[in-house]
DNA sequence: AACGTCAGTTCCCTAAGGGAACCCCGATTG
DNA sequence: CAATCGGGGTTCCCTTAGGGAACTGACGTT
C-alpha cells in the first residue's frame, strides 16, 4: 500500500525504495535483465496482474530505470535497462547471494551465475570502493553527511 | 499489498522479498542497525503506523531476521540483528551506494559511512567471491543450478 | 471484412496501510 | 494500597492498492 513517500526522506535507503520498493518492482527488473522484455512475456512469466504490471512499468520508466522503445511500426515496445537500471541489478545480485545463503536450503540455489572473467560460478562479496577490503554491517560507522535533515 | 506469495518462486530474489519485501521492512531493519532497537523508538523515528510495525517487527523475527529480546523485568522487549539480520545490511549498504549515485542530486550524501579498516568515508563496490575482480551486470551468465525449477 | 496479437484499461472484490483510541502489565509514587 | 506512568502492543474504521477477468484499440494478416 505503502501511502507513506519515502521519496523525500533524507535516507538513500528510503530514496532507493521509492524507486524499486513496490510489490514486484525488483521482479520486473529482475525479468528484464534476464531478456523478458515485453510488455505479454513479463505477465506470463511472472503471473502479476495486468493493472498491477503496467504501473510498474511506467513508474520504473517514469524513474528513468527502464526505457520503452518501440519494435515495430504497430504499438509495440519493449523495456530495455537503462545505465541507471543496469546498477540496480546490483541490489538483486546482493539478494540472490543472501537468498543462496540463507534460503536455498538441500537443493540448493534455483540459479547460478557465471562470472565472465574467471568463467566459475560465483556470488558477489561486498568491498569498500576505497581500499578493496571487506566491508559489511561491522565495518563501517554512519555519520551525517552533506545533504543531511532535508 | 502482495498477496501473492513470493515465497515459494524457485528465485533467490523472490524469496529474499517474502522476507523484507513488505514496505517499511528495510527501514525498520536499518534503524535497528543504526541502535533503534526499541518499539517507540522505531515508531517515533519511522512515523509508521503502530499496527504495521508491530506486523513488521513479528514477521522479521519469525523469519530469524531480527531477534526479540526483554531488557527488564518489565514486559520490555529489544529488537536485535541475528546473524542472518546482519546479513541483509549488505543489501542496506548497496541500496546507500545506488540512492547517493542516482538520487542525492547537488546536496550530497544524507549518511556517510566511514570504512573502519581504512579509515576513509566510503561506499560498497561488488566483487566476485572467487576471483575478486569487479561483478556487475553485464559480467554474468545466468544458468539453472540445483534447486531450479520448484 | 473478419481475425489475431500486443499492450494496455476498466470494473469489482478483497486485503492491507494510516491513524487514532484503547488496553494490559509491571514499576513507581503518595 | 489506590493512582499514575510508560512501553508495547490491539482494535476499529476508513481509504487505497492488489488480484482477476473482461473489454478496448491500433495495427497487420488472410
Amino acid at each position: 500500500m505503502q501511502r507513506t513517500d519515502f521519496s523525500k526522506m533524507a535516507c538513500s535507503i528510503a530514496r532507493t525504495l521509492d524507486v524499486i520498493g513496490e510489490p514486484w518492482s525488483p521482479l520486473v527488473l529482475r525479468d528484464v535483465w534476464a531478456g523478458l522484455n515485453r510488455f505479454e512475456q513479463l505477465q506470463a512469466d511472472l503471473g502479476i496482474s495486468r493493472k498491477v504490471l503496467t504501473e510498474r512499468l511506467n513508474h520504473l520508466v517514469d524513474q528513468g530505470v527502464l526505457e520503452r522503445r518501440p519494435y515495430d511500426r504497430r504499438p509495440r515496445h519493449e523495456y530495455v535497462l537503462t545505465e541507471k537500471g543496469a546498477d540496480l541489478v546490483d541490489l538483486l545480485m546482493v539478494m540472490t547471494r543472501w537468498g543462496d545463503k540463507w534460503l536455498a536450503g538441500e537443493t540448493g540455489p534455483p540459479v547460478l551465475y557465471r562470472h565472465h572473467t574467471c568463467g566459475e560460478f560465483s556470488g558477489v562479496d561486498l568491498r569498500c570502493a576505497h581500499c578493496g577490503e571487506p566491508m559489511h554491517a561491522n565495518d563501517v560507522d554512519p555519520l551525517p553527511g552533506p545533504g543531511a535533515t532535508a
